[in-house]
DNA sequence: AGCACGCCGACT
DNA sequence: GTCGGCGTGCTC
């Protein structure tokens, strides 16, 4: 008889571990099994074999698979569980695929069996990008940075390193934020690479379940594209990860298992992560290690210009004509049109108008699920909320006193529209958020605007990200420094890259451009070295003030929150908490710890109840696990390792 | 999370 | 004397 280790995929309370079944099998670790569990039976992964123990054991009632899990998914089980201390179960089914059990009918189209990649074209590349490939393979580090400006063609570069990794008979997997903003890459991709798997979040459950198998079954080196989700893919001889567009906050998952899929690619496989715009951290960590490769010119040079203009919002003689748009951005979208070129403007605030107060009493407009400001959709004549969707009808008096006098504060794109229309009556304008256009539909939206049937093009976030628009002459950013007032450390680093990113679109180099930034804050830092693209100097200026600060990368944080129904409890009990981590912290004579006194969450109160958080900084990572673990767990605690954003 | 056991109040 | 309320505790 034999004994293993197994994970169960199913959460059993406050004693989540391996458990020990004996199996007349010889299995390997790795293998996918059925357990009983209590009075049910569970899916479990085998860990490792061992001896008899002396307490009881169940057997193992089946295998599922005869291929185990790659040993890199193993070890990745293991590590996220203990490094962000996550339940083992929310690992085990987030790496397999749903109803894993069940019995597929076979797939419409015949499952292609994994055959060899085939290479299909050439891969033109010039010095930088060679230099930076090589830079890249010798580099002895785990993970390596390319830091590449819009343009600089990191896409070449990927595509080289999948070959070499393919010649090698090796696997790859390339991480993109969202495939419906990255089409362009993944065509390139399919150009070069035949049988790519693509995985995405519309997907039915049976075909993932059958892309899964076909994987896992694979005995020839694969290429799998898909968001941070298919670091997961059963792939064998896994040799290469490619992040790109590493900044991207979707790389973080912030439920269980909460993780960060650079971290985690780095545990797995030697890592490339791409960026123009890098976290500070990542770009401070990588620099340390001498793991930086950098694409600093233009990968297709060219003789047109783009001159950039900031505008000050305070100086209002330059906004006679609008109060949204100067008059040197008008008159600019007017020689665009004149050009029959295009104008895009970018606005990240969708709808109408953001909040909605009583001029009488003070009255504000509020999502009674989430007590958050409802945001004006004059065009559906509704009232929306941007956190859970809910919609209500737009008041026409205060609810409170009656009075008439309500007022819609701020704009969002759909009265930047209106506006543009009032300028411009003639005009083909077309907008891009989430109300006109869902991911999906992103593409051929697209098409309509590269063909040139549209002249102005409103937009926000969605917009700023990845498309190629040759025909646009003219860029404004609404207010570049909207970010910046979010009481958040990363809402510098997010508006540098937001600012970076817009501008990129007009940085092609198709069409002599102008770009206007319009701004608040024209002497902020962050704006100026975004507007100048000048990353190293903007590194210098946040660096000095997260030192200043002693935040990432100069210390790691911990955040807690508490979330009970009455505000009584929830601040005796964040009370408690914090009492009980400086009694720790003293206990075991821990240094440069910092704890934050507690304090209303920036979200204080949901439907749920109210929250209230606890942030501990401290210099060594293993000192914020020590601390986490000495603490009672009770299900009202929420807890987030390394977050990205403190809201 | 489920699903047992277990120890007290309302019923045939 | 039995049915079932959900408090407590376990899952190899």
């Amino acid at each position: 008889m034999n004994y293993y280790l197994i994970a169960p995929a199913k959460t059993f309370h406050q004693n989540d571990r391996t458990l020990t079944y004996a199996s007349e099998k010889s299995l390997l670790p790795g293998h996918i099994v059925e357990i009983p569990l209590g009075k049910q039976s569970a899916i479990g992964i085998v860990s490792s074999q061992t001896s008899k123990p002396d307490f009881e054991t169940k057997q193992i009632l089946r295998l599922i698979y005869e291929t185990p899990l790659p040993a890199h998914l193993i070890k990745a089980l293991f590590w996220i569980s203990d490094y962000y201390r996550c339940p083992l179960s929310s690992v085990i089914q987030a790496m397999l695929p749903r109803g894993i059990t069940k019995k597929r009918r076979a797939p419409k189209k015949e499952a292609k069996t994994p055959s060899v990649i085939r290479q299909t074209c050439e891969n033109p590349l010039n010095a930088a990008q060679k230099r930076a490939i090589k830079e890249i393979e010798s580099n002895p580090a785990n993970t390596v940075l390319l830091h590449g400006i819009t343009g600089s063609g990191k896409t070449n570069v990927y595509i080289e390193l999948t070959k070499h990794a393919i010649a090698n008979g090796q696997s790859v997997i390339l991480l993109v934020p969202e495939i419906a903003l990255t089409s362009q890459l993944v065509h390139n991709f399919k150009t070069h690479f035949s049988d790519v798997i693509l995985l995405h979040s519309a997907q039915t459950e049976a075909v993932r379940h059958q892309l899964w198998e076909q994987s896992l079954c694979a005995t020839t080196p694969q290429v799998i594209i898909g968001p941070r989700s298919a670091l997961f893919a059963p792939i064998h001889n896994l040799g290469l990860i490619i992040i790109d567009e590493a900044h991207e906050p979707a790389y973080h998952q912030d439920q269980n298992p909460k993780y960060s899929a650079l971290r985690l690619a780095a545990v797995m496989a030697k890592t490339v992560l791409g960026s123009a715009t890098p976290l500070i951290t990542d770009y401070y960590v990588c620099k340390q290690h001498k793991a930086i490769a950098e694409l600093t010119e233009l990968a297709i040079q060219n003789n047109k210009h783009a001159k950039l203009q900031i505008i000050d919002l305070k100086n209002r003689p330059d906004f006679t004509h609008s109060r949204m748009l100067s008059n040197q951005l008008i008159t600019s979208i007017q020689d665009s049109i004149d050009a029959r070129t295009q104008a895009m403007i970018f606005h990240n605030r969708r709808g109408t108008a953001p909040l909605t107060i009583c001029d009488h009493c003070g009255w504000q407009a509020l999502c009674p699920n989430c007590f958050l400001p409802l945001v004006l959709h004059a065009d559906a004549f509704q009232m929306r909320c941007h956190t859970c969707g809910r919609h209500f009808p737009v008041p026409t008096a205060c609810p409170e006193c009656q009075n008439a006098a309500i007022h819609h504060k701020g704009f969002g794109t759909k009265a930047l529209e209106d506006e543009l229309h009032r300028l411009f009556p003639n005009a083909r304008i077309a907008r891009f958020d989430a109300d006109t256009v869902t991911n999906q539909q992103l593409n051929q939206i697209y098409d309509q605007v590269h063909a040139g049937n549209y002249d102005i093009i409103i937009g926000t976030q969605m917009i700023a990200k990845g498309f190629d628009f040759p025909r646009l002459s003219t860029l404004g950013v609404v207010q570049a420094d909207a970010g910046l007032s979010l009481p958040d450390y990363s809402s510098e680093e997010r508006t540098y890259q937001l600012i970076t990113q817009v501008i990129g679109r007009a940085n092609r180099g198709h069409q002599d451009s102008r770009i206007f930034i319009q701004t608040f804050q024209p002497d902020s830092p962050v704006v100026r070295h975004a507007c100048s693209g000048n990353y190293a100097e903007f590194y210098k200026y946040l660096l000095q003030r997260r030192r200043q600060s002693t935040l990432p990368p100069y210390s790691f944080l911990l955040k807690l929150s508490l979330t009970y129904k009455t505000e009584r409890a929830v601040i005796q009990n964040t009370q408690k908490l914090n009492k009980a981590i400086l009694q720790y912290i003293q206990k075991s004579s821990l240094s440069n710890i910092s704890v934050t006194p507690p304090m209303p969450a920036f979200h204080e109160r949901t439907n749920s109840g109210y929250t209230w958080e606890i942030v501990i900084k401290a210099k060594k990572r293993q000192d914020l696990l020590n601390i986490f673990d000495a603490l009672n767990k009770t299900p009202q605690l929420h807890y987030d390792f390394d977050p990205i954003s403190l809201l």
